[in-house]
DNA sequence: GCAAGTCTGTTGTAATTCCAACGTAACGGA
DNA sequence: TCCGTTACGTTGGAATTACAACAGACTTGC
């Protein structure tokens, strides 16, 4: 395998797992080493779910679309971030969504199998994989409510106001990054990308924000 | 203990482990039973989460509102079913949401360090303990997913439609009841409780669907 | 039986959003 | 430089929703 280890080293996966234990462990897991150029498809919606992913460089993102053709992201995957983990641990028939590169990537896939089953060579680190996955799949369970929370207010002010303070908490800052171009975010709030430009519009003449491209500053009251 | 064990046997944190050995293994989780009337509050918003609850009887809903009082269902709880263990596990400092009892209600709480933690009693049950925690925040995060899915809807009408197929689909039968009131329905798709009444009204007159209080029944084409 | 409260369906109006179309700016390649 | 592409902002009309108010059906308790 002729990947870098450095995201690996750092994904929340093997929390608590020395670099020299992860070696062994890795040739245990059996991962399967994959490259996609932007734009490319990573995982097709129906598939049936047997491995998941870790994100090892580039950005994917987790994308839904009804039967009108309708994107929505629910969720957008950065290096050492996993991927479709809980539709392989919820043991789903079909995978609902589908997982498309944002950026050219590489990712490693690893059957769920091969980390809940014992296995003579990695038991002593088995019940920590199964404990860090379940920190894992816990948070991301409060990140799909954080988004619930965004797009169940009822305007499209509500809704940025809402995901933008939020922003700015997680950055500990007035002034902050997204990682959304504008189509992005309005996919991602479900609102529609003009009328959400002509509410940040109206938010920056009231003073209420600035922005720059991706770059938003929140003013105080 | 006065609990009847009837419910948490049927639990799926407990999946794989036998009657037998459940008593024990409760007296090493050191479970603490709490009974609350209809209207109680089980958990307050901004608590530090350290326990998480198994509802034995009952049910009780998850909460959050807005700083304008706009009440928002993210989920239903029935007996069996766990609550707040994504809190727990996540390790979140303050619950972002409430836990309401919509029923008189009885329910168990675990801490979570209790599970996690190696213990001489109980080491042989907690791989598989974890493992079901595991998948059941799988299945709960998919659940999530779907409820996004749903209210990522534009229009109420697919919102409705989008709702009801997915009940139908999960009863395996077009004719299914959902455990919602109008005003739990509309709060749970986000949308306006009268507007959605007019729209079921609407589907009614068109023959897509029939209902009866919270019966429904979804018509061929 | 009666009263109070709750749940549901209906309607009209005000507010909001969606949609399509267009103009501009930035960028990269031929 | 010219052209094509992409991203962003703006606008006006059509469609949809929120909101408030109300009426009828149904409980629940007295």
């Amino acid at each position: 395998m002729n990947f870098s280890f450095s995201s690996l080293k750092r994904s929340a996966l093997f929390n608590g797992i020395s670099e020299g234990e992860l070696k062994p462990l890795l040739a245990c897991l059996a991962p399967v080493f994959s490259r996609y150029q932007k734009g490319a498809s990573v995982l097709l919606p129906g598939e049936t779910p047997t491995r998941f992913g870790i994100l090892l460089s580039g950005e994917v993102r987790i994308v839904k679309e009804d039967y009108f053709g309708n994107r929505c992201i629910l969720s957008s995957v950065g290096p050492g971030d996993l991927f479709a983990e809980t539709f392989v641990f919820s043991e789903a028939k079909a995978l609902p969504v589908g997982v498309v590169a944002a950026a050219d990537s590489e990712a490693l896939f690893i059957d769920g199998h091969r980390v809940v089953s014992p296995c003579k060579n990695t038991c002593a680190y088995h019940s920590r994989l199964i404990f860090n996955l379940l920190s894992i799949v816990s948070v991301k369970n409060v990140e799909l409510t954080e988004k619930i929370e965004h797009t169940s207010r009822k305007t499209t002010r509500e809704k940025l106001l809402s995901y933008l303070s939020a922003q700015a908490e997680k950055a500990g800052s007035s002034a902050f990054t997204i990682p959304f171009d504008r189509q992005a975010l309005a996919d991602y709030l479900g609102v529609e990308r003009s009328a959400m430009s002509a509410e940040l519009g109206r938010l920056r003449d009231e003073g209420v924000l600035s922005f720059h491209k991706n770059a938003f500053e929140l003013k105080k009251n």
